[in-house]
DNA sequence: GCGGTGATGTCAGTTGCTGTCATCAATGTA
DNA sequence: TACATTGATGACAGCAACTGACATCACCGC
């Protein structure tokens, strides 16, 4: 056995998440935090940027796997169409860990500083796809705008399937969400 | 004459918009701000939320002016169309402050905190957009679409404009964005 | 067995930010 | 004219987030 319980960053995330859901992202101190996941706060800052990093440890295998669906979708793919593929399995893949997804969100649209926080790792992601368009040869700024009307097509739906009243598929409401906004920059 | 030197707030954002251009962000302490405005640090605090606050004094007449325009746009106008022209507006005004937010967005770029400020401005502008679309009638899925789909056309604008190398017309630019979404979405 | 390595602890320090109370010019009012 | 009120500010104490520097010590390869 280690000198230490292995896994120190899994606890730190896990204690995040109860003491966040539990008493409020604010009314919770990094102390805290280490104290119930058995490190001291230094190892916190070891292994998360700050307070709020702590809930985005997905994000960057989020955008991994969006980047790999984009760059490798058919060349007979439209680039709007390869995007929105791509979240759409990501999309199939989320709705597998459902009541994470919605707790987890639940704290962050209760918090101003975590939902800037959401927003600069889907400006993130944005940019990372945009980059995958242009290696497929579109165009700058058609590439730029393709990424965003994914994510925003993303959210859209996303925040209706976390609303409880909706039971429909992700991927279900990201197809819908990208007719509305065809018909909608179609002017309708 | 007063017992202090008038407009503090100015003066603030004035003294903070140059040590923030002169050493960056993060090398600048509030306490410098405010002794260059010659009030105390308590002051600061007293007329910005926060150390990054102090660079967005102008997002709420924006929001206003944007919410405004959409609101009293013709009845035949599209919802896109009322948006978009609602950025144009926005965009004629910016463009005679050029220098100024130029200087404001170089700042910007260079800090990720800051970074993340001005995208949760936009998410509001987005959010107060849409409620002004559903004011008009526009179904809920399809403002917010409308709306982040303004957002998205400005912002890929406006990041264009001020690349120094474009001496275009901002509001020509957003035109242009438009048009490109529209080929996006149509699968082109 | 032994030296290097990596994960961790400890501690001191800076800074952003907040609560609380005092100050005092300006302004209104008896 | 005297006095109470108000509003902007200063002064000060304190907490919590974050950082840098250095010490510790099980483990691993030799």
């Amino acid at each position: 056995m280690g000198r230490w319980e292995p896994d120190s960053r899994g606890r730190l995330e896990q204690a995040a998440l109860a003491l966040y859901g539990e008493r409020g992202f604010e009314n919770t101190t990094v102390a805290e935090i280490a104290a119930r996941a058995g490190v001291s706060e230094r190892t916190f800052f070891r292994y998360f940027a700050d307070k709020r990093e702590v809930l985005f440890s997905g994000a960057s295998s989020l955008e991994e796997l969006l980047v790999t669906a984009v760059v490798s979708a058919p060349d007979s793919a439209a680039p709007i169409d390869a995007v929105v593929a791509a979240f759409e399995a990501a999309g199939t893949l989320l709705q597998q860990r459902r009541e994470f997804a919605r707790q987890r969100q639940a704290i962050i649209a209760a918090n101003t500083g975590l939902r800037e926080r959401e927003l600069i790792k889907l400006a993130s992601l944005a940019s990372a796809i945009a980059d995958a368009l242009r290696r497929r040869g579109v165009e700058a700024p058609a590439a730029s705008l393709t990424a965003e009307a994914g994510v925003a097509i993303f959210t859209v739906a996303f925040e209706r399937w976390v609303d409880e009243s909706n039971q429909q598929d992700l991927a279900e409401l990201i197809r819908e969400s990208l007719d509305h906004l065809r018909d909608v920059t179609a002017g309708r």
